[in-house]
This record gives C-alpha cells, sequence and structure tokens, in this order.
DNA sequence: GTCGTGTGTATCGCAGTGTGATACAAAGTT
DNA sequence: AACTTTGTATCACACTGCGATACACACGAC
C-alpha cells in the first residue's frame, strides 16, 4: 500500500520543512519529534513491525543518532512512546490515543453523522465508514465495524490514496475543478492492483461520472475481490466535506446486488447527513 | 470531569519536565508542542469550545504569548493544527487522527478484543468498551457504540478517572496491591457524584469485593442513573491488562437487571479475550 | 469619529539549548 | 574470544528558540 510519507526519507527533511513555512515561525524541534512518531507508521507498513530500534528509527525518520534518541527518550517521558528495558525498543504509547480524542470531540460533522452511520450498518449487517479528504489521501474519520471484517480496515485513522478509491473519487467529482486537479497532480499515481486506473484523463471522466449519478462505485481498484461504494456528504453550496462508503467484499457482495442494495443504502446515508449537516448550521 | 493535566498550569511547566528525566536527554521544544496539543483538551472540557484563540492557547498550556504562537504556527505547518483565516482561531488538525492509527494497528490486545466486542455488543443491543489503566485514568481504547449513546461516550480515547468507575475498579483490583496503592495515592480522589466513594478504606474494600467476585458494578459512582459493569481482561499470571466495561443506562437498566444479564455478559466477554490473549502468546 | 482595550503579528539581540562528532559500553554474531 | 552492530554517555560550539518589546489590527464604548 503506497503513502504519502514515502517522501519524508533523510534528503527531503530540510526541504520539507522549509516549504510550506514561508517566513511562519517554525520550531524545528517539534517538527523532527513528529518525524519520529511518523517513523513507526512507516515502520509498520514496510517492516510489519510494530516496534523499532533506536537505528531503525534513524533510517525511518532520516535523523542522525543522537537525534533519534534524544527525541525517543523525549517522547518516552512524556508517555508519546513506550520503551521495552528488556529490548530497548520503542513502540507507541497509549497516550497517543488522547489526540484522537481531542480532534473527533470537536469535529461537528463526525458527531452528526455517527448515529446515522450506525443505523445504517445495521440495515445489511455491514460496515459503514466516513471518509474525509487530507493532502492526497482519504482518511477514515468514523468507522463502524462488523465482526468479519480484517482489523486494519476497523480503525479510524487508516489513510488510502483518493485518487483510486471510491470515496477519495466521489469527494474529487464534488468539489472545484482546480482544486480536484491540484490533489491528482500532487498523488503519486501508482498502480495498486492490475485494474487501478492511472491515466489522469480517465481518472477525470471517472470524477465525471460520479458527479453526475451522485455515487461511486470502485470495482478493485485499490484491492482485489471488493467492490467499495461511495456517496458525497455535501454542504448547501454543494462542495463535498466527506464521502459515506460501503465496501462489499466478494463472496457475498457481487457487483450487480451492490448496486441494487449498497449504493441506495450509501446515498441515502450521505443525504441524511447532508440535510442534518445544513440544519445545524 | 478533572483530569491530569490539571496541574500543567503555567508554574509547574518547568518542575513536570523535570520530574520524569532524570538525566535523560530531553528537549524542551517539544514537551512545550504538546502543551499546546493538551490545551486543546482543557478548552473543550473547561470552556467547552472547540476552536481557541492565541491568548487562551496561552492561558491552557502556561506558554507566553511568544512561544504559544511559535509553537501554535508550527503545528499548523505541520498540519496538526488548523487555523481559520478569518477568525484567527486554531482548531485540531485531520492529521492528528494518524497517531491514534499507529498506536492501534500495533496493538494487540485491541486486535484480539475488537471481533469479540462487536459480537458481544450484539447480544443485548447494547454499547461494549475496552478499557486499559494509563497513570491514575482509565482510557477507552475500543469501543463499539449503539446510536442510542451520547457522542462523547461513544468516542475512543476518553479518559476516565480509574478509582471512581467500574472498569478502573476492576483494573486496580487484578493488579499488585503496591501498584494500586501508589494509583490511588497518585489519583484526585474528587467528588464526582453525590454517591463517589472518595474514602481509601471503602475504595480498597471495594476493590477486594471486586477480585472475590471477578467483576464489578459501580452504581452512579461517576454519572448519575448510570449503572456500569465491568471484567477484567487477565493475563496468565492473573494480572488484569484491561477491562471489558458494558454501560447500563437508566430507563431500560436497572440494577437487577444488571446483574442477570449485563454482568454474565462482560465477564464471560472478557474471559473470552483472555483466553484468547494467552493462546495468541 | 476618537479613544480605549484586547487581541494577533513582527522584530531582534542574547542566552541557552539542542546539536552531532566522538568515544564508550553492551548486546548479539561469527 | 574477536568481531559487528546497536544503544548510551559526553561535551564544546553554533545556532535556534527565547521573550521583552514594539507594532498592527479589530472590536467596543461613548
Amino acid at each position: 500500500m503506497l503513502d504519502l510519507s514515502d517522501d519524508d526519507a533523510l534528503p527531503d527533511l530540510a526541504a520539507e520543512a522549509a516549504a510550506d513555512r514561508r517566513g511562519k515561525p517554525y520550531v524545528a524541534s517539534v517538527g523532527k519529534c513528529f518525524q519520529v512518531l511518523k517513523a513507526f507508521r512507516r515502520g509498520q507498513t514496510e517492516l510489519r513491525q510494530r516496534d523499532l530500534g533506536l537505528t531503525e528509527i534513524c533510517k525511518l525518520s532520516g535523523l542522525d543518532k543522537s537525534a533519534a534518541q534524544r527525541f525517543s527518550e523525549t517522547l518516552v517521558t512524556l508517555g508519546y512512546l513506550e520503551k521495552d528495558p528488556g529490548t530497548r525498543r520503542y513502540r507507541p504509547g497509549i497516550a497517543l490515543i488522547d489526540f484522537y480524542y481531542t480532534f473527533m470531540v470537536s469535529h461537528r460533522l463526525a458527531q452528526i453523522a455517527m448515529p446515522i452511520l450506525i443505523e445504517a450498518s445495521k440495515v445489511y449487517d455491514t460496515t459503514v465508514n466516513l471518509c474525509e479528504l487530507a493532502d492526497t489521501d482519504a482518511i477514515y474519520t468514523v468507522r463502524i465495524p462488523q465482526a468479519k471484517a480484517s482489523y486494519g480496515t476497523m480503525l479510524a485513522g487508516r489513510r488510502v490514496p483518493a485518487f483510486c478509491t471510491a470515496p477519495g473519487t466521489v469527494i474529487l467529482a464534488h468539489m472545484p475543478e482546480a482544486e480536484a486537479d491540484a490533489v491528482l497532480a500532487a498523488s503519486d499515481l501508482r498502480r495498486i492492483t492490475e485494474h487501478t486506473l492511472t491515466d489522469v484523463t480517465e481518472l477525470k471522466a471517472q470524477m465525471a461520472e460520479a458527479r453526475r449519478k451522485g455515487f461511486h462505485v470502485s470495482d478493485q481498484q485499490s484491492q482485489v475481490h471488493n467492490v467499495s461504494t461511495a456517496a458525497p456528504v455535501l454542504r448547501q453550496d454543494g462542495r463535498a466535506v466527506a464521502a459515506v462508503h460501503i465496501p462489499g467484499y466478494a463472496p457475498q457482495w457481487d457487483l450487480e446486488s451492490v448496486h441494487e442494495k449498497l449504493v441506495p443504502l450509501a446515498v441515502d446515508t450521505a443525504r441524511r447527513i447532508s440535510d442534518s449537516l445544513t440544519e445545524a448550521m
């Protein structure tokens, strides 16, 4: 699975930091400490490891040994990393959850969407998700899990590339075209499965279709044997702020039954959230 | 709601930093940046505000104006805060979710518990939670929500004081006594409702009972009209690593029906997780 | 309109903090 | 036991973050 953090390796560190700051005050140490935390996410996807040794942190964060140690120890004393005294390896600390809560408590959209999503999940006993765009990724912010799904797909915070996933497509489709183009341009259009579209013209045609229909079904674009349905949550001005996403797994859901059942459910759920959203304003 | 971060106000900043570092390398700027992020959590509970102005951040984080601005801007460029260009106020950024994912992906206990909790939630259509101890709080790490519940009680990452909640009591009960005592000593034994026990002797008696019975039911200790059930998830050595928590809300659940239905469900669910845990080792 | 007051923003010399090369210690490997 | 690899400790220097200060801007009040 590709990831944006691919490009924050060693040589780009300084560049990345300097990129957006444009004269704004900036504390380099803070950026470095987050490089360390990000290293763990990369470690999970690239090395399939939950805990990291100091030298692994070095490689994954792009910091030298001294810096890696300083920041790792700092994060340990703050509780955001834990250190096994035996193996001397670091792992993510439970205090990291605090930030999820901090963000979600103040997230009006999630608050409105949650009960509606829960109801929707009961119709066919399926997973139902809420996705939002961040940079070139769609991030799952609310997930109503079902027991059958795999653990990784139950967790909020998962990022998937916007361009090749149903929720991403549907959000990009209901956005000012210039912005959508910018996202596509910044995206790493890599082929994930053999069915992944990577041609910008084709992608834009797909988005246009999604805009007309008001939903999108992605067939094995980012995952084999997975048909994903997504419908946009719209603000009053018609701009998408999120997407309702309902995955249909292969043995149980084929393309036809997805169109017959999951599509109307996703569209209806998204519309109900959109309505509650405008009412609440 | 009381919170550990109560004591990280202005005068204690240096003290807190120095407290645990004991010669370990420590980068002060990193600590300060997290003070800023914590400020938002305090702002939510104390001021009921989702976004904060610069001077509010000053007060809540204990930093001076210059520092608050430097770190806030830094966090904005890193994506962990967002800034409204109009109001010039800051709010938590969506990138904060990443850390939740980072922690949870590597969290074996949650991975094992998730499907078991989902099943349990379907028995009586109730919320089912997994709680873990962090300092003097019980943190909800996994929550299976039901539509009826309030938004705040659906979110993972919520912290509640351990001493006066069912999950906290049950975890403390199944711990080496010295450690449990240390937690109680460090706790801010404040009366939350008129039914809250605050006397250490009584609390310890309660814990002893919980240890004997293998579960605990807290009756309106931390919330009125709320009867909470909790059972411990145990390691092979008998030590609690978490608690299964099932709240029963008043109109629907009285003490009797809780004991009859929710207690066995919680105990059974916790035991199943404990079993899967030892198998996986 | 003109003050006030409370904010947010920009500036800048100095002190102090983070830096990273180096050297040391302690595990794992052969 | 010799080697390699990884983690820890040390320390003088330079640069970075510091925070007092001054400036700009928005809102009231009247």
